[in-house]
DNA sequence: CTACTAATGCAATAAAGATGCATTAGTAAG
DNA sequence: CTTACTAATGCATCTTTATTGCATTAGTAG
């Protein structure tokens, strides 16, 4: 169990990173709440995610304009890299690691060999498909 | 002429850029500010950032943590990623873009071919050598 | 139904950064 | 050297994203 107590608005902020095709900024959950004419406060809806985030049900990105964004860890959940639309501010998910993918050293890229690396991020930013139209 | 008015505080801050091994945050550029006895306002420092990005003699990084960090731009400069260090907060450049060296082609990784890549940013987190030991 | 306490709302706080405006201070012209 | 112009600065305020404290509301087990 994720939440000791059920409530509405923990269910749906859950349902509704469940049924997002991509990651989603705390913005966007709170307009996809409001139109469910339901409207917790932004605190909540952060603690909401505090708590999924700690239960590892979920999984923030953070990308250069400074927000989190956040993403439902699914079955055989698979390290990527994401996609940022610089118009409208959708964060897609990529495929697959392209590091691991194309089997990229990295070490190679350090200083030196003392260094070590406990994570790695990667971004793409431009315009996506629905906004060069 | 990056300034019209030559004075103490910018002149020290782009010394300050220009001698540094890796990108400085805005606190570390204060930090050595004070210890050569010069405390301008951080407003002002900013707006020297600001200036300094403009004239494209420095760029800024973003990392996870919220903060930017600026670098100069070298002559030759080459586009390239970093290192956090995770304990210390220092951003290490890397030598040089590994997306480029190694010729990977990113459109591949995309949801499909209308979407177009105007930037990418890639970032190591982990530990460095001096925080090792 | 009651008691316990998780969940919530609201106000306040924090940190990075931007902005408006009055003051200070480079610098070019006389 | 003065003067005038205006860039640069300092200070206060605001913005955005997010966190924290505390009083209140509301699930849920017994």
């Amino acid at each position: 169990m994720v939440f000791e107590r059920k409530t509405i608005a923990s269910n749906k902020v859950l349902e509704i990173l469940t049924d997002a095709p991509h990651a989603l900024g705390i913005n966007q959950i709170m307009e996809q709440l409001k139109q469910m004419s339901i409207e917790p406060n932004k605190t909540t809806v952060y603690r909401i995610l505090d708590k999924l985030i700690h239960k590892k049900v979920v999984t923030t990105v953070m990308i250069n304009n400074r927000t989190s964004y956040y993403e439902l860890i699914k079955k055989n959940h698979r390290h990527h890299h994401h996609f940022f639309c610089t118009t409208c501010h959708t964060l897609y998910c990529l495929d697959k690691c392209h590091i691991e993918k194309l089997n990229i050293d990295l070490s190679h890229l350090l200083p030196n060999k003392n260094f070590e690396i406990t994570s790695h991020d990667f971004n793409l930013y431009g315009i996506c498909e629905p906004c060069k139209k």
